[in-house]
DNA sequence: CTGAAAGCGCTTACAG
DNA sequence: CTGAAAGCGCTTACAG
């Protein structure tokens, strides 16, 4: 057993080893203040002899700021929302705030336990990936009295202020690719809508995407939906069997995430289905499994990292500069998407031997 | 703008409201005594009145429980460690206690940071990634005071507690499987380890799969290393192809994570390299891409989300009893790996065309 | 440049 | 079953 027993040091030890006030001590800790160089010397030699570490939490009570700024992500298993939390904490971290991080399982009710639970740590800005909440969420949001960011989104209405893109835009982006190459017989890979999890900004990707097939004149009639959220390379691989399945005549494929899009490229290869040749793909989010496979994917990339570290350039913005709340102050920033076409898309005139799909 | 200037309400104001003192709010909230049934009610009724969230943090300061738990990852990018860290949080979150995630980059000097950091929130108990650590770290660790769990690894000497599994013997295990299946030109594919990110975890891996190679009398000079770490798609692919052009003979390959296996597997297929006639390769980690991907990948499974939850519950054990530090309690805890056997890698029989490879 | 007093919002022990 | 007092470890005014 290696805890030691001896209760941590508190300022009182520092105060008396130090002999100074704990006025003093607070002084040299923070950056408040001045102290003449001879106790700044004293003071920080008695903190290091005793291995003190001031008590943030109770810093907090009296000072009226954690410090703590809450994130809440759909999951903590997707590398684009890890980009985002990483941005974050990289422009937060060095200025001295924590990110306090949670995750919804895609579900509003678990959104909501989280917000509320955070919101019992004070944080000083709370960050939530989308703005679809449940009607507490929001009115918790509302009311916490600290900056709010939605984050992955571009909503209508931002509680506060967003940081993100357009969903529908991205898919509507996605569509006019496909039908630029020529194709006419589209289709579209999700996650079904009834399940437990909801991904909504998947689901405006796929309204956008619908939305510009039929403005082409198209049909949207090809949106496959399989598998619960959140959708993965298994759910991707087996959308895309189903797509073969219903419609083989199919020419060109975008599925919400570069993940199931990926899944779907598989498929594919393991139906012996030529990609692009008999078939383009395209996926979303640039994820790295995308920029490697084989064909490389076309996607529609957002810059995660970005989001998070614009999310916290406005927070420190907002937390340092004693702005009075009120005054006014971004609302909603558009980072904006941008199409990457690699090799899994092509001109329909690739597409050889339409139909004959089925012996592959 | 939305925040609402009103103050957040306080236990005060619940008192005022319900006309009873500040012990018997808090013996509502709580646990501990008994409360009238009339009492509670008309306590509970002000508290949703007025939208009343206790201040956790002034909770903590005079209860001299935190109810965070520190987790250090190395990144949070990994859907593994993703994984663990969902899989802690779905145990110890019902319980009332809130993970402080971190993340080091996979660099010890910045892991030293964020417990140091974390520490100033004084949390409950640490969970840290990996057993290596630099000397701060591992002082700092020591004299938490609280219990300190080191997962993904099974240190000789643990701080206090460890829940992982070897990484030298998932090494062992996969040096035997491919010898098994015959091969002998056998290589493995890893991170330079000059970098500034170091994964000893996968360091070790490397190790234990090497000295099984040299114990069955084979050459281990096979060991590519290639970018810094942490591993990943594009890394596996650019060290399989500097694999190829330097041994064009090699039979079989481990790579340290299924990311970078699947990577070297892409690169296969961009060379026309057969996987497995021509190539066995495997990879460490089982995610989800390796299961889906053509051929499925070979490779050696950790239950990641298992490590949270043992963790968790270990944890939960250790808070909730009330325990003497210094009785006897569980020091290391090996959940093992299973060698999961799939289409990438085959019998060495398989392998045709040796070394006509160079026209791939 | 330094310090004594008050207080942040809770919980712990102690009474009754 | 309920409450008055003290205190957790800091910081914020306010003095000097």
């Amino acid at each position: 057993m290696t805890q030691s027993e001896k209760r941590k040091p508190t300022m009182r030890d520092v105060c008396k080893l130090a002999g100074v006030s704990a006025m003093t001590v607070s002084r040299v800790l923070g950056t408040t203040g001045k102290v003449s160089p001879e106790t700044r010397s004293k003071v920080m030699r008695a903190i290091e002899q005793i291995g003190y570490v001031p008590d943030q939490n109770a810093g907090s009570l009296s000072s009226n700021k954690s410090h703590f700024v809450a994130l809440v992500l759909p999951t903590l298993t997707n590398s684009n929302f890890g980009d985002t939390a990483e941005g974050l904490t990289e422009v937060l971290g060095p200025a001295g705030y924590q990110p306090l991080i949670g995750y919804s399982r895609y579900r509003l009710s678990q959104e909501e336990d989280v917000i509320r639970a955070m919101l019992a740590r004070r944080p000083d800005a709370i960050v939530v990936a989308g703005s679809e909440h449940t009607k507490a969420s929001t009115v918790m949001l509302h009311q916490s009295g600290v900056p709010v960011i939605e984050i992955w989104d571009r909503p209508k209405h931002p509680i506060d202020i967003s940081v993100g893109y357009s969903n529908e835009e991205a898919g509507r982006l996605a569509a006019r690719h496909l039908i630029s190459l020529g194709h006419r017989r589209i289709a579209a890979l999700g996650a079904i809508e009834s399940g437990e999890g909801r991904d909504f900004r998947g689901e405006q990707r796929l309204a956008g995407f619908a939305s510009a097939l039929v403005e082409a004149g198209l049909s949207d009639e090809l949106i496959i939906r399989e598998d619960e959220t959140p959708v993965s390379f298994t759910q991707g691989a087996r959308a895309m069997g189903t797509l073969l399945d219903r419609a083989p005549d199919v020419e060109a494929v975008f599925a919400v995430s570069d993940l199931s899009a990926v899944g779907a490229v598989m498929e594919c290869n393991r139906r012996g289905v030529a990609v692009p040749d008999q078939v383009s793909i395209m996926g979303f989010g640039n994820f790295e499994v995308g920029r490697q496979c084989v064909p490389s994917l076309t996607t529609i990339s957002v810059d995660a990292q970005m989001i998070g570290r614009k999310t916290g350039e406005i927070l420190l913005e907002l937390l340092t500069s004693k702005q009075q709340p009120g005054q006014d102050r971004p609302a909603s920033i558009d980072l904006g998407v941008e199409l990457c076409v690699r090799g899994s898309t092509g001109p329909r005139s690739q597409n050889i031997m339409q139909g004959d799909r089925s012996n592959g």
